[in-house]
DNA sequence: CAAATATATGTAGTTAACTACACATATTGC
DNA sequence: GCAATATGTGTAGTTAACTACATATATTTG
């Protein structure tokens, strides 16, 4: 199947593959919200969905718990925060920390999104569920790493040369 | 095997998924040229190698060949062209086309990377060589969208809700 | 118990892609 | 052969993540 060789450039642009890729879907994710007259961004999805799940999270949990840099979530957590969808309040044990919640306007939005995700979920199914599953190949792909890092790997080789 | 379920948050946040794994694989690519001192960006990977095969190119039909946004294209061109890794010149035929190509130095860099293109395909393929091998698996997707969008087929379980 | 270290949050600036728009030159069709 | 349209390049501004640094509070340790 010459459809399925894979030829040096496109394992040496890897990075850049998966960046297309996550953009496109990314788009058109943002319009599937439209068309059900939904005001959400995709990028809001695993804060979000984290806190429906969590309840009550500290910023940094947060950011480990969805795998984003402490900033990253800062900064979505401000855009949520003027959309109401969360609001914040301090730890009365650990007063660094502060505890972020949904509030009920965020509450209602989850839930009114659920069929969309219903939606979501069966089409990302549907493109994903090729031979090669993507998501299980992220998954593997994301395992391997943590167990050995691609630079290390790569070390291994260089001293073969 | 409960490592290969993939959950529904998994395919709401595929976007993000991909995005934090081209990061992170981007980041380990550019310690490798680091590790063989070679002064060398992954982001320019696409344009060089691109001219390397083809040797002339007009902007948009490289922008093409990559699959970037020609502004994206401009902006790489511009710095490959400050580390005097490419040039251009007007087409005679056309005069709106600006053809570039490989200076001296360009192909020199591109001839001495050869060596840890080997290290880097190798590591590559150790680490997306899992049970769904994740190039295999966006090749797969690229090809099931360019059939028919995501939002296309969201629209089909649209109806149905 | 005070000093050193660790943790939590926040700010500033960077990056690498994008879209929207502007403009110049070619091509097409009446 | 000129007007309308298409194509090629370029600029400006946006986006969504990041790293580096700053500061405040907790925890650990000598």
């Amino acid at each position: 199947m010459e459809q399925n060789v894979i030829d040096a450039s496109g394992l040496l642009a890897i990075s850049t593959r998966l960046q297309r890729l996550s953009d496109q879907i990314r788009k058109d994710g943002l319009l599937i919200y439209k068309a059900f007259g939904i005001d959400f961004q995709p990028k809001w999805f695993p804060v979000l969905y984290t806190l429906y799940k969590k309840s009550t999270m500290s910023v940094v949990s947060l950011s480990d718990e969805i795998g984003y840099a402490h900033p990253s979530t800062i900064s979505l957590l401000k855009e949520l925060e003027k959309e109401k969808l969360i609001r914040s309040k301090k730890d009365k044990i650990d007063t660094r920390k502060r505890l972020v919640e949904l509030t009920e306007k965020g509450k209602t939005l989850l839930s009114t999104m659920e069929p969309v995700w219903e939606v979501i979920i069966k089409a990302t199914a549907e493109i994903t569920n090729t031979e090669n599953n993507l998501m299980k190949a992220i998954n593997e792909v994301e395992a391997t790493l943590q167990e050995k890092s691609f630079l290390q790997r790569a070390k291994v080789y260089m001293k073969n040369e």
